[in-house]
RNA sequence: CGCGGGGUAGAGCAGUUCGGUAGCUCGUCGGGCUCAUAACCCGGAGGUCGUCGGUUCAAAUCCGGCCCCCGCAA
């Protein structure tokens, strides 16, 4: 089939490969243009692009999709499908009537729960115990389509938001490999969302902070969720550090926020319902991310 | 020129201000102790102090160039 792939992040990556591997012909890669990041705020190419390059796929990088002559560049690729796997931009009707076969979507929630941008990071963090991948029809509004075709993986206890998010993007691009045959042959089903749904809005430095009086189990929750950005924060010493993995550990008697001391894997401190929790993996100011043990050896807490 | 930190033993750090024997914690190796240990005790190995040059009797430390790394910022 002549697709044309819409992407930006990591996420999309296994989507694009799935679908050359699967032997369709990729007209056309779009993704977000490169943009000015990191030390020194070097132009950075997003990882479909690289990806795109490397397959030697032309990439289009418009900055907006309301553009006519971006619309009818689109139109002259006559694409029979479009994918979109987290490309970053709304499209616009005439686009999402463009193509013989429609617009699908992979999206990484269990749709109707958690549309929006961060919907993996925050099924982590609400502590649900499983998520999954759904491709569907695009609609006008974000993420509200019918739904073509899902699959449920179990939220591991341990894992984290960036593991998860690895293997939510690999087993997306395997659910869209198998469901494009299925579009094209017309044996693909279409269920309504309903009308009950959830967000995942964007992420921000508001979620960081660690408050305590929470529960251990939520607190962990809340630190592997948010792996590896932004990032739970606690203060030590008088500066904000960063909290990357943990272990509910114990109990307590002391109040919620107290600094019990450290021992060989972390650093241990008092929740709000009276359980432990052991900080495993740090970043103090101006350091790069640690092993709570290594940072242990350099500093006496 | 976006802001900032750093390169010292396998890891994490101190030492640099004020040049003078390379140090701490962890790990590792050997031995001891223990019913037992990510416990404790004793002993050992392991470092061109990023690199090139300069100053000096003497440089991890002072001066200059170069290389590399990292954090913030989304």
């Amino acid at each position: 089939m002549r697709i044309v792939f819409m992407g930006t992040p990591d996420f999309a990556v296994p989507s694009l490969k799935a679908l050359l591997a699967a032997g369709h012909e990729v007209a056309a890669v779009y993704t977000n243009p490169d943009k000015p990041k990191n030390r020194g705020m070097k132009m950075t190419p997003s990882p479909v692009k690289v990806a795109a390059l490397e397959a030697n796929l032309p990439v289009i990088q418009p900055k907006t999709l309301r553009d006519e002559a971006v619309q009818a560049e689109l139109a002259a690729l006559a694409p029979e499908l479009i994918v979109v796997a987290a490309y970053g931009k709304i499209l616009p009707k005439v686009i999402l009537n463009l193509p013989k076969y429609g617009c699908v979507n992979v999206h990484s929630s269990l749709l109707p729960k958690y549309r929006g941008a961060a919907p993996i990071n925050w099924a982590m963090v609400n502590g649900e115990k499983e998520t999954g991948v759904t491709i569907m029809y695009m609609a006008e509004a974000l993420d509200a389509g019918d739904i073509i075709a899902q699959v449920v993986t179990p939220i591991e206890p341990e894992e984290n938001a960036e593991e998860l998010y690895n293997r939510l993007a690999d087993l997306g691009g395997v659910l869209l490999a198998e469901t494009v045959p299925h579009l094209e042959d017309g044996t693909a089903t279409r269920t309504p969302q309903g009308d009950v749904f959830t967000y995942a809005p964007m992420l921000s430095r508001d979620l960081c902070p660690i408050d305590w009086t929470r529960s251990a189990q939520a607190i962990h929750d809340q630190i592997r969720g948010l792996v590896p950005w932004p990032a739970t924060t606690f203060e030590l010493e008088g500066k904000v550090f960063k909290a990357y993995a943990s272990q509910v550990a114990g109990e307590t008697d002391k109040q919620a926020g107290t600094l019990l001391g450290s021992d060989k894997t972390g650093i241990l401190y008092a929740c709000g319902d009276g359980k432990v929790l052991r900080v495993t993996e740090l970043q103090a100011p101006g350091k790069k991310r640690m092993k709570a043990s290594a940072f242990l050896a350099g500093h006496k807490i």
